[in-house]
DNA sequence: GTGAGGATGGCAAGCGATTGCCAAAAGTTG
DNA sequence: CAACTTTTGGCAATCGCTTGCCATCCTCAC
């Protein structure tokens, strides 16, 4: 509110004895200064108070130590554990952090992108809703890193459907399931065509039939409608594009005194904050999200120190593993 | 990465045929030309691209345009609301949205604050841990605005706990509870002691017994040592800290074959997700968390644009409300 | 026709750092 | 001791925008 005047280079200067210039080095470049002048500047400068304005440094030197992590909605617990992670390898190297929502809405990200441009080295895109191309379009003046999400060869870093599918069909047919349904997230969703297309393709390995319902909200309240439509499809088993669906799904399966796993098992997508808590306990597919947070910051902040020698931006692919627990069982006998 | 030489005002203004000051005014103060020079120049920037840089803008009027919030934990599910809350309005005003975790540690915060000094307009406090006299000498230079944390007249947002405990003594004293243990979180934490306070006053009007166990850590994983301290209490209703304690103690009673609420009634605080999807379903102590989110960056944004006119920084408080859910029942008939 | 006063645009001085360039000082070498 | 290289510190320009102050130019009233 009042600016109490915050010291700066000059202040400490004066005091100093010194130049601008070489205050400013000390901080920035210490080497180019001598260590005796250097130990007293930081005298100086820590009776002083002094702390370098960032503003100003990344005015003049483009360096800002920032970066943005926009998630598309910061309400879905899916995305807590990517925040975190990223939140916390921010910290780490000393970097500041800005969180934003794009509201699953690919323009917003675009404004969003836009409005923060001038303002940090680099995003960190979640999930993110864009195109392709215009994906392509915006790395080609913008650092990226994707999570969950590949595009080119755009850094990124996903959580692996495909093993897991594999393992989800796998665990479903080894209970004797031949049939199973997969309840499908937004369709902008790059990793819901991801889930499904890696579920079709091991339930084809596998001589497992398996057909898509929906798109359905990737919410709780999504599930009523999604379990009513499966029920209905004869499936024994539903694949759930993520564990918000599959609670719903199960509180619906509930209240239609429909016995999970008895009748039908679920099976989610995530393993968030809850998913051992519902009855019956949920089997999901469960990958490290925290991780995923760390790595994309990592790519980020490597990527900004690239030089010739360094090797071209990456695709990190982390493994998953299934969870089982009890909302999965042996096919009914009928 | 290649910086493709943004647009300034400059480009604008040579572009236009005007003065960069006519450009800079056009989007600071546009009252302060012509209808007909600034559309013009509106035309022109728009076709150029130009965006301002709120960096340079900041550095020489001050005006950030930029909140960042703290947090002791952003682990902590309790403050995905409040988080949530903040983000929206921020975004909604116009304002960048800076996330940082404190880690609990009151120096942590105090580091933060240091560091974001210069890079934003003030700050969001939630549930901060440090000291009232820290507080207010922070507040001095600082903008402020408190979540579940109340010091002198510093503007802060709480979710009430005063009557919210009351409802809780309330309900369990109408179940026939005589006898009440409160298992506590962690003593540096303000709110734990409003709402230990809370309970033991309104407890004495009731004429219930309270006591108080721990502090516990406010997580799952600390629910066992308190529901076998609560259990040798002999107390028939436990209230927790928060819901993720509440969670923990559920769980260990389960494992024990302790019936809830045939035996023992649990009571958690703030209502977080995956409340009412544990078994039994959590009764608990429900408040607008996002609300308290939006109110906080709604105290800040206020503030700084206060004047003379103005009111004095405000205390909010925001009603609670109690969900009775499945955990707590009669005391047992012995 | 003249002077007052408001509207409008431009000039230039910052905001607080970084950094290329230069010169003085210090260190090396034969 | 001369000639040369390396260190070290200072000068001043610059990053992109804001804003106080001044000069015009219009309007309007008398």
């Amino acid at each position: 509110m009042n600016t109490p005047k915050r010291t700066t280079i000059y202040d400490v200067a004066a005091e100093a004895g010194v130049a601008a210039s070489t205050v400013s080095r000390t901080f920035s470049n210490p080497r180019r200064v001598n260590a005796a002048t250097r130990e007293h500047v930081l005298r100086v400068a820590e009776r002083l108070g002094y702390r370098p304005n960032p503003l100003a440094t990344a005015l003049q030197s483009g360096h800002k130590a920032t970066i943005a992590m926009l998630v598309p909605d910061i309400t879905n617990p899916h995305f807590f554990g990517t925040i975190r992670g990223a939140e916390r390898r921010a910290s780490e190297a000393g970097v500041t952090f800005i969180l934003g929502n794009t509201e699953e809405s690919a323009a917003n990200e675009r404004n969003q992108i836009e409005r923060l441009d001038h303002s940090v080295d680099g995003f960190v895109l979640a999930a993110s809703r864009m195109s392709d191309e215009t994906t392509v379009g915006i790395a080609q003046s913008h650092n990226l890193a994707l999570v969950n999400r590949q595009v080119d060869s755009l850094p990124s870093v996903v959580v692996d459907s495909g093993p897991g599918s594999w393992q989800i069909v796998e665990h479903l047919a080894s209970l004797g399931h031949r049939s199973i349904v997969y309840l499908s997230g937004p369709h902008q969703s790059w990793l819901a065509g991801e889930r499904w297309k890696a579920l079709r393709a091991a339930a084809g390995r596998r001589g497992v039939a398996v057909s898509r319902l929906g798109p359905f909200p990737p919410k709780v309240g999504g599930g009523g409608a999604a379990a009513d439509a499966a029920l209905v499809s004869g499936a024994t088993a539903l694949v759930a594009h993520n564990d918000l669906l599959a609670i719903g799904v199960l509180r619906r399966l509930a209240e239609r005194g429909v016995p999970v796993p008895g009748r039908v098992s679920v099976v989610g997508y995530d393993d968030i904050f809850g998913a051992d808590l519902c009855v019956p306990a949920l089997t999901t597919l469960a990958g490290p999200e925290d991780e995923a947070g760390r790595v994309a910051v990592e790519l980020l902040l490597r990527k900004g120190s690239l030089s010739a020698d360094h090797p071209a931006p990456q695709r990190v692919v982390l493994p998953t593993h299934l969870v089982i627990r009890d909302s999965t069982g042996p096919v009914p006998a009928s």
